[in-house]
DNA sequence: TTTGTCTTACATCTTTAGATTGAGATATCC
DNA sequence: GGATATCTCAATCTAAAGATGTAAGACAAA
């Protein structure tokens, strides 16, 4: 089966000179990989990477020379489907979280086992995001952190709770920057009212102006409150 | 070894009877979990929650009576340090994302084996998070799209970059829910320089008013070209 | 039935916001 | 030196937003 499927092509980028032959050997053993460059500078990794049009990059994202997270971010701008893994010498959930964010389809440490690396390589390839367990862990002790504050916040002294359901209505359209006069065409009712709804919002969220109303809603989680929306 | 550690308490929510009868019996027959308390009622089981301040709750997120993701919401607002498992017949990726957003410290699948189950609570009970590979993977398909756009955005067509410097401090403030005379009064400089300056915004932005201004702003990755912030 | 909340609506008035035009002072680039 | 861009300020005008008070109909709960 899998001798049918086309090689990876690989690209390898890593500062330290040693760790970059050691992974390129490694990868090198694999039949279903082939490394089409390998260079210990960021900065020609990218053109390696424009040039080569590599399948999957593993990039060391600790070099001194050029942040790894800038790289990554630089290689995703080119939006040529490249999938890049990054390899680290540090669990911090921090870069983690950075790495994951800008687009890295994989997290990788330096210190594990080489049948790691392979098998996050394969799962990778194959579209598929890979992070190590721990790292998972890791991930979301930062993703969850982060969206603890909004979350937490009580029925009590979060002030959108208060409204109803016309005003939340109203305050929806608000955030999607509609003046007077679209909310009245959107909600089928009159103008005048809607003034009545905005003021009975500005009053409950303790605000002067629309601006500062939406503003209020979206940072105390108006979306979630709602349907759907991205949201992040 | 395991003999020696505390059992962990159990409490089951799942408006399905017959699911949630298959799960009590399965969960009992795991020598290290007891179940503290099963209930097919979202609103009964936040109380039970507060009772009986299990470790370990698995929750249906489908449920018509009450919103799981918002029952969840519930629970974590307690603060009680209880881990919530998410139990889905869905493995929609805005779902996975939302329950995890709101602290979830897993996500199962009912059609999952009961094995995977098991596992998943051993994880949990030992303080990670657990997803299941395939949803991980679901989990950041959603959350590198959502940040897809303001990452990829080139520099050209993000309008954002054609602000001026002095434009750029006049749209922070505005992003803080000022009017024209609190941001003359925090630059220093006339309010109808200000109103200069907030209609070439509004020129470069191609908008008409502060409030879209301030959206494109915040949907256009400002607060990360500014000064840094939580940013997620 | 009464009480209360929500939604609708209008009038009136004051204050901001926004559009437009013009212009002087600096700094930079070629 | 001249073209260009930025930052500053002003006057003027129109449109929109915001504050305040009043009130009627719907509906649910007490």
């Amino acid at each position: 089966m899998r001798e049918f499927k086309r090689k990876s092509r690989v690209l390898l980028i890593d500062d330290n000179a040693d760790h970059l032959r050691g992974v390129k050997e490694l990868v090198t053993l694999e039949s279903s990989y082939d490394v089409v460059g390998a260079t210990t500078s960021a900065n020609i990794g990218i053109n390696l990477a424009k040039k080569y049009r590599p399948d999957i990059i593993l990039m060391d994202i600790n070099m001194p020379e050029k942040d790894g997270l800038q790289a990554i971010q630089e290689i995703e701008k080119l939006d040529m489907d490249i999938k890049v893994i990054a390899l680290s010498g540090y669990d911090d959930s921090d870069l983690i979280f950075r790495a994951m964010k800008l687009g890295a389809k994989g997290y990788i440490l330096k210190t594990m086992a080489s049948a790691q690396l392979i098998y996050a390589m394969d799962e990778v390839a194959s579209g598929k995001v890979y992070l190590p367990t721990a790292l998972t862990s890791r991930f979301f002790e930062y993703f969850q952190s982060s969206f603890k504050e909004d979350a937490n916040k009580s029925a009590e002294e979060n002030l959108l709770s208060y409204l109803t359901a016309r005003e939340e209505e109203v305050l929806d359209l608000l955030t999607q920057g509609n003046n007077y006069k679209g909310i009245a065409g959107k909600l089928f009712i009159s103008e005048t009212t809607v003034k009545t709804h905005v003021n009975n919002i500005f009053q409950k969220l303790q605000v002067n102006d629309r601006t500062q109303a939406v503003l209020y809603a979206l940072n105390n989680g108006f979306a979630n409150r709602r349907h759907h929306r991205a949201a992040v």
